[in-house]
DNA sequence: TCAGGTTCGGTGACTTGGTCACCGTGTCCG
DNA sequence: CGGACACGGTGACCAAGTCACCGAACCTGA
């Protein structure tokens, strides 16, 4: 029957070499669903009964204190899995995490019990769960790595390289900033008037333009590294 | 043929409802092995063939920085296994985290093949093997959560809770200790100081003894903690 | 048992980061 | 137009990490 019709599959390279009927049941078994910007796509408490695969957006995957305080975990972006979450909230661990859609977001749900099935019939779809796994946990190493040796200054010159758009613009308060990085607003300003004396980036309300990423991309990638 | 002779399988409670010919398999593919106290385990850049069940003993994984400071990452005992860095290693992403037997140390090896095919074969070895995962990612969320929002003298006292032996008796040097959160030993220092001065610890050279543990315990469980 | 090296812990001065309180200014919306 | 609110700036203070240095406890071997 050679190549079946365009499906969300393709967009997972990893699937790419599903058997044929292993993507079909994969294909049927799975609903696609849309989450608006800025909903809850999970949150601490509730139980995960689907797995998520995204199709498009972004969602931000964060910790948050009892002092109003947050750090983002990491983000799932097209093309990956929640994999990390449905896990946790699989077994019944105590857990506090929760996602949040930064954009509107489509995504495939895949029930467990399909989830489970497939895992057993297919060694492509376990590699590709695992290989999702994998990645998720070497970022929460590295996460952990950064949080803990690394200076403020140079995580949040690391974090504004990330987050500008094509223009060098990066669309963020410095309340979203200090979020980001797990600090306070305070520290933000703070490091932001130090880079803006330096020359370094120019501010206005709500968004913080890069004049030349070099200085910021010298202290972003400290002495020694590669 | 009913109960088959005592096997290092029945130590792991996930793995009791295994049907016996995979039982079997499981038993035949892996190999007992035994690590000194105080060796390696496993060190950023070697290549993990084998997925570890420890048997006895505890393994420590931590995070080392370039600058000589580290922080533990989380301990794994006797009837868990080392599914996470296994993980890690089995994807060809960067990482850093080594770990290290606290004790002596014996454990089954599952080669990767054989791994493999368990999970494809039995429903039961796939809920431990995600179940374990499951409780990694819930330690390293709880881990990041600590870092980034608990002082660290609350974090401190917690530790020494959970490191004390029978007499309550911790037996590490204030260097160790600061390696298990994260710090500087001068911070720890610091702290055994001040919870001395409040006669909640008595100090000698190389052990700190809990006197009491209610006044670290009231600490390191905040206000409206249960 | 003594001498010398090493490990361990204590201390003060300083920098960085986090908290608190407060204030001006821009923006949005009725 | 005017008030509420979001945003960012500031100073004072506390907590934590860094640096340099010191003395005491503990091996170890002669």
């Amino acid at each position: 029957m050679g190549q079946t019709r365009m499906s969300w599959i393709d967009r997972f390279p990893g699937l790419s070499r599903l058997p044929p009927e292993v993507r079909a049941d994969l294909e049927s078994g799975g609903k696609v669903v849309s989450v608006p910007a800025g909903a809850a796509v999970f949150a601490p408490g509730q139980s995960a009964d689907n797995l998520l695969l995204l199709l498009d957006g972004v969602v931000r995957v964060q910790q948050r204190s009892d002092t109003g305080r947050e750090v983002t975990l990491y983000r799932v972006h097209a093309g990956e899995s929640c994999v990390l979450t449905t896990a946790c909230m699989l077994s019944h661990e105590a857990y506090s995490a929760d996602g949040v859609a930064e954009t509107e977001v489509s995504a495939v749900a895949i029930p467990r019990a399909v989830f489970d099935d497939l895992t057993g019939r297919s060694p492509v779809f376990r590699a590709f769960v695992f290989a999702a796994y994998s990645r998720r946990i070497a970022d929460l190493f590295a996460l952990i790595d950064d949080i803990v040796f690394q200076r403020m200054d140079v995580r949040l010159a690391a974090r504004l390289l990330e987050l500008a758009d094509a223009d060098g613009v990066v669309h963020a308060t410095h309340a979203a900033l200090a979020s980001e990085l797990g600090t306070a607003r305070e520290v933000v300003s703070r490091a932001l008037a130090e880079f803006h004396r330096r020359g370094w980036v120019a501010q206005a309300r709500g968004e913080v333009r890069l004049l030349g990423a070099e200085g910021l991309r010298r202290l972003a990638r400290p002495a020694g590294d590669r």
